[in-house]
DNA sequence: ACCAGTACCGACTATTTTGTAAGTATCAAA
DNA sequence: TTTGATACTTACAAAATAGTCGGTACTGGT
C-alpha cells in the first residue's frame, strides 16, 4: 500500500520507460510494426529474455500492443498503441539534444570508464 | 574498450541521467541553486549516499556545479551548469507528458503492485 | 569536556535488474 | 525422424543499484 506518487512528470515517465531497453523499443517501434525476430536485431545486444519481458511489462502497460497472428509457427508483431505515440512525441525534443550532444556525452562516459578502470 | 555507441539519441540521455534521483535533482536544480540539507529534504525518501553519490556523477559529468564556500561548518551549494539547462529545457515536454498523464501512469503501476503480490 | 551540526566517506548488506542456458510447442522441409 | 524456424518460458547466476550504519573533521554552544 505504498501509494504511487510522482513528484515530478519524470518520475511517471521514468515509471513506465524504466528498463534498459524500453526507450529503444520504443524507439524503433515509433517507425512501424514489427515482429520479434526484427526488434531482436534492430536492439543490438538485447538477450531474447529481456527483449520479450520489456515488451511484455509495456504491453501491460498500454504503451504496445501486441498483435497475433494465431499461426503456427507462431507470427507475433508488434506496435505503438495511441497512449505509446503520444509518449514518443514528447520525447522527441529529449533524443534530439541526445543526438545533438551525443559526442560530448560520449566523452564523458569514456572519462568514466577510465576512471573506474584504473589498470 | 566496448566502444561508447549510442543507438538513438534517448541512450544518451539515459547515459546523464540514469539514476534512480538524478531527474529528480535536476529537476529541483532547476529551480535554482540548493546546499545538500535543503537538496535532502526535497528529494524525498532519498538517503545521504546517494543523493551525494548522484550529485558527484552529475558534477563529474558536468550537469551540476559544486560550490564549495570553503567554511567551517562545511558549505556546500549546488546548481546547473549551462549544460545542464540545456538538458533541463528539452526534458520538459517529457515532464509535462508525465504530469498530464500522472493519474493513468499511477493507476497503471498501481496495477503492476497488485499483479506482483497476489498473497 | 561533550554534544550537535555541517558535508562527506567507506565497509558491508539487501534488493533489483539483467544475463545465460536450457527447454516448451508446433509444423514444414529434408 | 531429425532439423530448423517461430515466440516464449523457466531456473539459475551475475551484475548493477540502493540502503544501513558507523566514522571523519571542524567548530560553536552548553
Amino acid at each position: 500500500m505504498p501509494e504511487t506518487r510522482f513528484q515530478c512528470g519524470m518520475e511517471a515517465v521514468l515509471a513506465i520507460l524504466g528498463g534498459k531497453w524500453k526507450p529503444l523499443i520504443v524507439y524503433h517501434l515509433a517507425c512501424g510494426p514489427h515482429r520479434t525476430g526484427q526488434l531482436r536485431k534492430l536492439v543490438t545486444n538485447v538477450s531474447e529474455k529481456m527483449l520479450i519481458q520489456h515488451l511484455r511489462e509495456l504491453t501491460d502497460d498500454g504503451v504496445v500492443r501486441r498483435i497475433d497472428f494465431q499461426t503456427v509457427p507462431p507470427h507475433v508483431e508488434y506496435d505503438l498503441t495511441e497512449f505509446g505515440q503520444s509518449l514518443t512525441k514528447t520525447l522527441a525534443p529529449m533524443c534530439e539534444w541526445g543526438t545533438r550532444h551525443m559526442p560530448e556525452v560520449a566523452a564523458i562516459v569514456q572519462n568514466r570508464k577510465r576512471a573506474s578502470v584504473p589498470a
